[in-house]
DNA sequence: ATGGGTGCAAAGGATTTGCAACATT
DNA sequence: AATGTTGCAAATCCTTTGCACCCAT
């Protein structure tokens, strides 16, 4: 049970540094985030949480999640064309979408675009960049 | 009328070089795709052709876009959270997406990947790379 | 008691599916 | 005739909205 509380406490400390005030549900949201690199997506971390929070709601989930990615807390993913999911490691890094499974996977050894600080271009002021790989998993490829 | 039978000449032909049978209305909405650079959605794409082509159904525009981006006729573009929509300029460029106004606009001049051939990363096979920006368009920063 | 946070139910919207009609070879 | 293409209507699924309740300050 202590680590539980340690990882609520880091949870914590994450959601004030981006200046959200935590609440129960948003810090064991964060805390999901922080402690599953799987790219969940609203559902996944709905029906993860629910037992634990009986009485969460997945209009909160939607909220927060949208929440934490406007705080830079969490990336919004858009990568799938069916749903949006969430990264809670906000360092540059590519993610490769799997188009027979959809999952979602990190390519931590693959260069991604680092956000330079007050980024304009043409006028438009920029500041998010995502580069996305897209292709068939190796999980995938051998069950075909 | 000549002008519009030669753009249709040049979407069949595109049509033929990426394996695809034209038919009337693949070949409307690659014309489509082909002189509109402005990243339409598939709402988009059938009210602009639904009067030319009165009996063009939504499921067709669906279906059509679809098999373009499997054959690599066009691309599809997941950088708006709402909605997919699709590139007829299959050349790698960065997409940039406006969070207010939800508008997508090339950038030229952004370095952006280029695909190699068969390229392998960890066992997944990668055939596709996309790179998108997002922010606030100078547009909307006037009026806001 | 005030304001933000939460959650339910309903609405909205994009996309897919099943199937019948149609066109083309 | 056979095969692939189209299009309608319905279904599905994700996400948002409106509103009421609740909790903490």
């Amino acid at each position: 049970m202590s680590r539980n509380i340690n990882h609520n406490d880091a949870a914590t400390k994450r959601l004030l540094e981006c200046g959200i005030k935590p609440s129960v549900q948003r810090v064991e949201i964060m805390n999901y985030l922080m402690t599953h690199f799987t790219h969940p997506t609203v559902e996944e971390v709905y029906s993860s949480l629910c037992h634990k929070i009986q009485t969460l709601s997945r209009t909160t989930v939607y909220n927060t999640l949208r929440l934490f990615s406007e705080h830079k807390a969490a990336l919004m993913i858009t990568i799938d064309e069916h749903r949006v999911c969430y990264d809670g490691d906000t360092h540059p890094h590519v993610h490769f979408y799997c188009k027979e499974c959809g999952k979602v996977i990190d390519f931590m050894n693959e260069s991604a675009p680092v956000m330079p600080a007050n980024l304009e271009i043409e006028g438009n002021r920029v500041d998010e960049m995502q580069l996305y790989y897209k292709g068939v998993c190796a999980d995938c490829q051998r069950f075909n």
